[in-house]
DNA sequence: ATCAAATAGATGCACTTGCATCTAATTGGG
DNA sequence: CCCAATTAGATGCAAGTGCATCTATTTGAT
């Protein structure tokens, strides 16, 4: 609990100090990145990062303020809406990458080797099991 | 990171069904208890938590209110506090100890074994070595 | 075909957190 | 000894989160 409190700290401050958005936006863009259309509906994107899904809706209402994502309705589910990532929410994206990615390097990738990496990841899956 | 966010969502969960108040409170009851003197200053706390001084301080305005601790001037800094435990709050820690203990038995005890319990200590203190 | 139940997403309200700032007291350099 | 700098803790305000609820739509059992 502690060490992950301490991690994601100093990754939120590397991003802060470049005035980059909270960790939160970049995981959505990057689902929204991955899916093979470059859109997803909410609760999709609510499945793959966990989060809440008052929070997603609040978020990608900040999100959509910023010009990063758009919301389309939906042809088939009239209840549903698409999130777009925009341009300008991919250039953020890359932008968030450079700083994340740095910082994951610092305190991750230059403290532990591949094997204990992977040996985390196996204790990680252990412990989610059932979760 | 999800690993740590399901876990402690479980715990809270966990608490919360038996009306208990958040983990936070707990730690500060915690380190409270584990003081020689049953009473430390809010910058101890702080420390011990890694909880930020704005939250503790108004952590304790709750605690206070539900007569789990009491604040006390302090003699020797008249700028500080005691923050002390009282019998209430003994009560209430063990109360939220029984639940929290089971909680992670089941969500980490049965999980792994001893040998990765120690893997997993020293991988986490070799990541938040230096933070 | 119909209507109750389920699902998607938004929103009002209370509570918590973050940030900046404030007051009061202590410390340390000259 | 004095005053600037530091430290302890509290607090006003803005932003984020949790919870319950709401509307709109879809689904599925009859």
């Amino acid at each position: 609990m502690r060490t992950q409190q301490l991690l994601l700290a100093a990754m939120e401050r590397a991003l802060k100090a470049e005035n980059l958005p909270p960790l939160g936006w970049y995981d959505v863009m990057l689902e929204l990145s991955r899916a093979e259309s470059g859109r997803l509906r909410p609760f999709e994107i609510e499945e793959r990062t966990l989060m809440a899904q008052h929070n997603l809706s609040r978020l990608l209402d900040r999100m959509e303020k910023a010009e990063l994502v758009e919301r389309a309705v939906h042809a088939e589910d009239a209840r549903g809406r698409w999130v777009i990532l925009t341009a300008k929410g991919r250039a953020m994206q890359a932008a968030m990458w450079r700083v994340y990615a740095a910082a994951l390097q610092r305190h991750v990738g230059e403290k532990i080797d591949d094997e204990q990496a992977s040996q985390l990841s196996d204790l990680m899956s252990r412990l989610t099991r059932g979760l």
